[in-house]
DNA sequence: CGACACATGTAACACGTTACATGATTTG
DNA sequence: CAAATCATGTAACGTGTTACATGTGTCG
């Protein structure tokens, strides 16, 4: 998801101004995603050079942006899409041990080690928050990292075994 | 991970040209990062400049590029640091459906279940790739994307049972 | 010879990040 | 009044993507 989708997604709801869309945004995504207001103006701009959006200008300098037909059309395209067609998992801890493991099979295992202690320290961390916030989006956002978190810890204890294996032959 | 980081990485195992990096990138990550030869020379530049790699023209009009001292200590921290401290998880499923239930609840139940369905098809790929393949690096982003798919799944499901439970009070 | 892999680059563009500049309105 | 928040933007930079241009070597 870009900034870009984020937007035109927040407009289903209605005319914005640019501002606005900032804190929608980060509350919709959880925070997750803190945001510069700057690019929203400029994402606004381009979206509106690409015919997705038009802006109003109202009295008081405010402006007033709102999906175009083509917006609208564009939005369920984005809808419909699915995530797995995007651009293949650059995940960071997953490239990481990969080219580790390559590169330096030898400092890899220590690689493994300390980001599996700093997984497990940041486990901890969303089991807390889960239980202390109400916020459904904040609360989904703890579940998603949680289950993510605890995968990935099983994958480098995986990854771990088969390094021994490697070195073993 | 970066391209700068995967390069930097890369030319820890010696002196290296453009080219030979872009396939060892590209098998390191077990193709999930395919690369356009172009943005390694760019990238090599940008190294270059920053003092981490130096270049050696050989006849022949080769170019070999090797680590720097301060290259192989960027390389050290890279190794060291934690990748959960870098920026926060832009996932596109995970954002994909707080927008949708923030934005558009009622819509957000066929973005779950079309999600799911995809995400489906995929893990059944990934099981299947497993089976096939003997290249460590492609067997381990196989398990990775196995362990991540099945979380992601539990997850759908969970958001799926929230979204009903909201919707009935 | 022709196709393909090797090898090196440039140009244009999109996007995200940070920092900076400016002014109105609200609130302690 | 002073500070914070609301509101709109610009400039500069790093990075990733695509497309294009060029030339060498090899193999059928």
């Amino acid at each position: 998801m870009s900034v870009r989708d984020g937007l035109l997604a927040l407009l289903h709801r209605g005319p914005r101004h640019g501002y606005q869309l900032k804190s929608e945004f980060e509350a919709a995504t959880g925070k997750v995603w803190p945001l510069n207001v700057g690019q929203v103006y400029t994402t606004l701009d381009r979206l509106e050079r690409d015919g997705l959006v038009v802006m109003a200008e109202r009295d008081g300098g405010q402006k007033e942006f709102s999906l175009t037909a083509d917006g609208r059309e564009a939005l369920g395209r984005w809808w419909d899409a699915q995530a797995a067609d995007a651009p293949p998992p650059r995940d960071e801890l997953l490239l990481k041990v990969l080219v580790a493991i390559e590169v330096d099979p030898a400092r890899a295992v220590d690689v493994i080690t300390s980001q599996r202690t700093a997984l497990f320290e940041r486990l901890q961390g969303f089991r807390r928050a889960t239980r202390t916030n109400g916020d459904l989006a904040a609360s989904l956002v703890a579940e998603a990292l949680i289950a993510r978190a605890e995968a990935d810890l099983r994958w480098l204890d995986s990854c771990e075994d088969r390094l021994r294996a490697e070195g073993a032959t």
